[in-house]
DNA sequence: CGCGTATTTGAGAATCTAATCACAAACGCG
DNA sequence: CGCGTTTGTGATTAGATTCTCAAATACGCG
């Protein structure tokens, strides 16, 4: 990450920590206040793979916005807590995991490490882009891609397959999937699902690749990561 | 959690931490080793909100095990992990968390509970996995396994199984079976429940295995778990 | 043991659901 | 308005599930 960002208040210890992420291939920022935060152009976040969230000095409400504009960034986040103050942790808080400071070096690493990488699967956060296998969701261009290759939805199959991967494994019957995505007053047979279904299918399905399954006089479901 | 599984060897310092949890009000399990892991029934873990993971007596792959019987199972799992060891953790275990060991109290308590915070979430909502010995039957997504396999269960005999699994021990006539799952007005012969209760258990049972018991002269029930 | 009755089993027919097709209606846009 | 695209609906087809019947087997009991 880059250390010019005029917010971010270093001491010579908290600096070590980004040096010691970076040497280990980790871009990360450290944030020691919440001051100027909101002003922060998106792509800032795009060059932090983590944050580092140095509670020391800060109150419990300066914790919260900054932990919730890593959230509302998907950047993944890492509190580094004074150890009387882990038992005022709020689980609550979208935070990904913590610390207690100062760090150890192999600790951060990891948690560093294993905060980026649950960041990636997790599915059910309010990431933009949902990942489901080969295909790759994204909810703010509304965009689909395929091992790489855009598929072109229209609206209907593309609210169907957003549906059905933001919950893999759950089963929808043709009514719930009525009620969600055409609406409660909506009066058509259930035909209607099915054909919209068939056409998302040969969009982006093909012999090797499945993603949405039948399940016999129940509904539909789009198919679980193993 | 019951302390009296015979595989899980506690030492004094270990057995405080299960304490300390429950003096919390978190029901825990401390696995020191993989022995007899497989050979737990599934109801064993319905009372283990969180399994802590002591490995610092084990191999790789006994941790591994470990890891993943608590994934299969959805428990939450917290690996002790001694500080020089904290480099090897691997990322690709589904592991929920991990502490340096000795553990600090506050921490530990803290970290359980965001363990067990983050499942309940990802389960997005209702726990609705039925445990019938062997059996784990998911009613959101329909589906069955045994022993981690999947099963292929026809709408019939998916909800045969799931009225039997959920009342084991009760014994229903053919003509509750119908009313049950087939409706009050049908009207087909009961020889229909015997054929349907054939074809679930040649999918379900084998020599060794069998769940659905006949009583004579009066129905089927579920085996009761041992 | 032997008999009557209940259950299990096998196989094919009957039924039902989902997939597919073809076309019409509605919509969006220049 | 005219055209291309998207969406909705009924009819048809393909295929999976369910039902039925009859023979074989197992059980309970005198």
């Amino acid at each position: 990450m880059t250390t010019d960002n005029p917010f971010v208040r270093r001491t010579g210890e908290e600096h070590e920590l980004v040096a010691l992420l970076r040497r280990q291939g980790i871009s990360s920022a450290l944030l020691t206040s919440d001051e100027g935060l909101a002003d922060l152009p998106p792509e800032w976040w795009n060059g932090c793979a983590v944050a580092l969230i140095d509670t020391g000095f800060m109150t419990a409400a300066e914790i919260e916005r900054c932990v919730q504009a890593c959230a509302d960034t998907r950047t993944p986040s890492v509190a580094l807590t004074p150890r009387n103050r882990v038992p005022n942790l709020d689980t609550a808080l979208p935070l990904t995991d913590f610390i207690v400071s100062p760090p150890d070096p192999d600790e951060l690493v990891a948690r560093a490490r294993r905060a980026i990488e649950s960041g990636a699967q997790s599915n059910d956060g309010d990431s933009s882009v949902i990942w489901a296998g080969d295909l790759q969701i994204d909810t703010s261009s509304y965009e689909v891609t395929i091992r790489g290759d855009r598929v072109s939805l229209t609206f209907k199959e593309y609210e169907l397959l957003k549906l059905l991967a933001e919950n893999p494994g759950r089963v929808f019957s043709r009514y719930a999937l009525l009620n969600q995505i055409w609406g409660y007053e909506y009066f058509g047979g259930t035909r209607t699902v099915d054909v919209h279904i068939r056409r998302l299918r040969s969009k982006i399905e093909d012999a090797e690749h499945n993603f949405i399954e039948t399940i016999w006089n129940v509904g539909y479901r789009f198919r679980e990561a193993r």
